[in-house]
DNA sequence: ATAGGGTTAG
C-alpha cells in the first residue's frame, strides 16, 4: 500500500509505479510540470487533491506541497482530500505538519476528517482503524478550533454540532451549541439532526416548531428524524405539512418518505412517490432507486423492486445489499444467492450487512450448505469479520432446517462468547421443531444474558403450548408476572385508499368495527365449513379470556384481514404489515382465507413475508 | 481560489 521509504526520497523513482496505477495522473502532471501551471496555487491544490483521493499517491501528493508557501491553498486542499479519503485521520498528521497557523478553511476541513473518523468507528464497531483514538478525535478538532481562534466561524460551529453528532454524543453537542451566540439556520439544523440521531426527536420538534426560518434542509431533517426512530406516520404527516408550506422538495426528502413508506409497508403512498419522481423527470440517483429498491421489497413487490434495481445506472454496496435484503425476506433465497454472486462479479465489496441479507436467504429457503460456504467466504474470500449477528445467523440456518445438533455444535465452537440472538435464534429452532428440552437450554441461557426478553418468554410457551403442557405455560406466564416482562403488544396494518389504517389484539376502535365484526364471523363460518378448527396450541397470553377459540380471533392480523376484504375491491390483492411473528393458528387461518375468498394475501411480520395464494403459503410453513 | 445542516441496505 505505502510506497517504500526509498520511493518516497526519490519521487522521479515513484512514476513508474505511478504509470501502472493511473496513467492519466502521471500525464496531468507532466502536462502541469511542462506547461508551468504547477506553480499557480490553485492548479497545484486541485492536482493534489486527486492524488490524495488515492492512498497509494499520498505520498507522492505530500512531496509536491510547496515547502515554504505563501498560501495555505495547497494545504488546505491536501486537507480537505483526506478528509473526504479513505483514511480521515491522516488529515489529522497532515494538520500538524501545516508550515502557517490553519486559517478557518482548516479548521473547517479537520473537523470534517474527524466526522469521518467518528462516523466510520461507530459504523466499524472498532476504534482502531486510524491508529487514534476515535473518542478523542472530536474533541481535540473541536479544542483546535479554539485554540486557533476560528471556533467563532459559522462553518466550523456546525460542523462542530454535527461531529458530535455523528460520534452519537447528543450532550456533547448540545454543549457546543450553547456556546454559539447567534446560530444560523444551518447550525440549528445540525442540532435538531444531533438530537435526531440520538433518538430524541421529540426534543428535535421543540427546535423545529421554535425556528424562525425553516427551509427544505430544516424540514427534511426533521422528516428523516421521525423516519430514523420508525415514527413514519409522523414523518409523512409532516410531509404533507411540508408540502403544505411550499417548501422544496427535493430527493433527500423523497429519499426519506419513501423509507418511511417501506417501514409502514404503505405502497399506495410508495407508487406516489415513484410517480412523482417520473413525472418531474427526475434522475433516479443511487440513494434515490435504493429507497424504491427498498421500500418496493418491504410492501412484498419484488417483482417491481428488481426492474428498479435492473434498470439503475449506478448501483453501491447499499442498493446490492437492499435488493439482496429484499429477496431474503420475501423468501426468494436461490434468487437471493444469484443476486449475492452476480455482486461479488460486479465487483462491488460486500460488508457485514450484505452476509446478514444473504445468510438469512439461506436461512429462509433451507439453503444451508450455500448458507455456510457463504459464512465460510466472510473472511477468507471478503476479509469481512463475523459479528455476532452472523452467528446467529448460522444458527438460525441450521436449526431452521432440523440440524439442531449441528447448531449446537455450531455454539460450542464460536470463537466468542454467544449473545442473545444466538441463543434466540436456537429458541426458536426448538419451537420449530418441537423440542422443549433444547428450548429450556436456550432460554437459560439467554436469560442470563437479558432476563425480560419478552419474545425469548413467549416463544418458550409456545414450546410448551404445542406440547399441551399447560403448566409450562403457565410457568412461564408467572415468571413473566414475577418480573415484570410485559409482551409487545401486537398490531397489524393495512392501507387503504393511501391511509394506513392500524388495528391493536382485540381492538374495537375502528369506525367500521360491526362490520369487521359481522365479516369474521363469515369468515369462521366458511372456513369451518373447510374444516378449520382454532388451532389453541400457541395461545399467546396477552388475553385474558376464557375462551381459547375467542381470543385467537382476535389477534390483529385476522381484524385486519377481515378489514380488507370488507374495504378493498374484489380481485385485488390485500397487504398486511404487523409488528410480530404471525402465529400458527393466524397463518393456517389466511392460508385458509386465500383459498376460500380466493384473495392474494400479502403479509409481512417480523421477520419476513408471507405470500398467501390458493390456500399455500410461500414461506412453505417454515418460518 | 477551498467550507456548513438534510437522503440509501440489517
Amino acid at each position: 500500500m505505502t510506497p517504500p521509504a526509498a520511493l518516497l526520497r526519490d519521487p522521479t523513482a515513484l512514476l513508474p509505479r505511478l504509470a501502472a496505477a493511473s496513467s492519466h495522473l502521471r500525464a496531468l502532471h507532466a502536462h502541469l510540470l511542462v506547461s508551468g501551471r504547477l506553480a499557480s496555487p490553485s492548479h497545484l491544490a486541485a492536482f493534489l487533491a486527486s492524488l490524495a483521493s488515492s492512498t497509494y499517491h499520498l505520498s507522492y501528493a505530500r512531496l509536491l506541497l510547496p515547502p515554504r508557501p505563501a498560501t495555505l491553498l495547497a494545504h488546505n486542499a491536501l486537507l480537505r482530500a483526506l478528509a473526504r479519503g479513505p483514511r480521515p485521520g491522516l488529515a489529522f498528521a497532515a494538520f500538524c505538519d501545516l508550515p502557517l497557523p490553519p486559517d478557518h478553511y482548516s479548521l473547517n476541513f479537520l473537523v470534517r476528517a474527524a466526522t469521518a473518523l467518528a462516523a466510520s468507528a461507530a459504523e466499524e464497531r472498532s476504534a482502531a482503524s486510524s491508529g487514534v483514538d476515535a473518542r478523542l478525535v472530536p474533541v481535540s478538532a473541536h479544542g483546535a478550533a479554539v485554540r486557533w481562534g476560528h471556533a467563532a466561524d459559522p462553518h466550523v460551529q456546525s460542523g462542530v454540532v454535527s461531529m458530535y453528532a455523528a460520534l452519537g454524543d447528543a450532550a456533547a453537542a448540545r454543549a457546543a451549541f450553547a456556546e454559539i451566540a447567534c446560530p444560523d439556520v444551518v447550525c440549528v439544523t445540525a442540532m435538531l439532526g444531533a438530537l435526531a440521531a440520538g433518538g430524541d426527536v421529540d426534543a428535535a420538534r421543540d427546535v423545529f416548531d421554535g425556528m424562525p426560518r425553516r427551509d427544505h434542509v430544516a424540514w427534511n431533517a426533521m422528516i428523516a428524524g421521525y423516519v430514523h426512530v420508525g415514527r413514519s406516520r409522523e414523518a409523512l404527516r409532516l410531509f404533507d405539512k411540508m408540502q403544505g408550506a411550499g417548501a422544496a422538495v427535493g430527493e433527500a426528502t423523497l429519499v426519506s418518505v419513501l423509507t418511511a413508506c417501506a417501514q409502514m409497508g404503505a405502497l399506495d403512498r410508495g407508487k406516489w412517490v415513484h410517480g412523482l419522481l417520473r413525472s418531474h423527470g427526475m434522475r433516479i440517483s443511487v440513494t434515490l432507486g435504493t429507497a424504491l429498491v427498498d421500500m418496493y421489497s418491504k410492501c412484498g413487490v419484488v417483482v417491481t423492486a428488481m426492474e428498479v434495481f435492473e434498470g439503475m445506472g449506478e448501483r453501491n454496496v447499499y442498493t446490492w445489499t437492499g435488493a439482496v435484503s429484499g429477496l431474503a425476506m420475501n423468501g426468494m433465497g436461490t434468487e437471493c444467492l444469484d443476486l449475492f454472486k452476480r455482486m461479488e462479479n460486479a465487483g462491488i465489496q460486500p460488508n457485514g450487512v450484505t452476509f446478514v441479507a444473504v445468510l438469512r436467504g439461506c436461512s429462509m429457503a433451507g439453503l444451508v450448505d450455500e448458507g455456510r460456504a457463504c459464512f465460510d467466504s466472510m473472511k477468507d474470500k471478503h476479509g469481512v469479520d463475523p459479528w455476532l449477528e452472523h452467528y446467529g445467523c448460522m444458527v438460525d440456518l441450521y436449526g431452521r432446517a432440523g440440524r439442531l445438533e449441528d447448531a449446537v455444535n455450531f455454539i460450542n465452537a464460536m470463537p466468542v462468547k454467544p449473545h442473545e440472538g444466538v441463543w434466540g435464534a436456537l429458541l426458536n429452532a426448538s419451537r420449530i421443531h418441537n423440542n422443549v428440552e433444547l428450548g429450556k437450554y436456550a432460554l437459560d441461557k439467554l436469560l442470563a444474558i437479558e432476563s425480560e426478553n419478552d419474545a425469548a418468554h413467549v416463544l418458550l410457551s409456545n414450546i410448551y403450548a404445542e406440547s399441551q403442557n399447560w403448566n409450562g405455560v403457565n410457568r412461564v406466564r408467572g415468571m413473566m408476572k414475577a418480573k415484570g416482562v410485559k409482551k409487545v403488544p401486537g398490531w397489524s396494518a393495512i392501507e387503504v385508499d393511501g391511509k394506513v389504517h392500524e388495528f391493536f389484539v382485540g381492538g374495537k376502535s375502528h369506525p367500521r368495527y360491526k362490520e369487521i365484526e359481522l365479516m369474521l364471523a363469515e369468515m369462521n363460518q366458511r372456513l369451518r365449513l373447510q374444516g378449520y378448527n382454532a388451532n389453541t396450541k400457541e395461545v399467546l397470553f396477552d388475553i385474558e379470556e376464557e375462551e381459547k377459540e375467542g381470543a385467537i380471533s382476535m389477534h390483529s392480523e385476522k381484524l385486519a384481514l377481515a378489514f380488507g376484504l370488507i374495504a378493498l375491491p374484489e380481485g385485488m390483492e390485500i397487504r398486511i404489515v404487523k409488528n410480530l411473528r404471525v402465529c400458527r393458528d393466524c397463518h393456517d387461518y389466511t392460508k385458509l382465507v386465500s383459498k376460500v375468498f380466493n384473495r392474494e394475501i400479502i403479509m409481512r411480520d417480523r421477520n419476513r413475508f408471507h405470500h398467501f395464494k390458493g390456500g399455500a403459503c410461500s414461506c412453505r410453513d417454515y418460518w
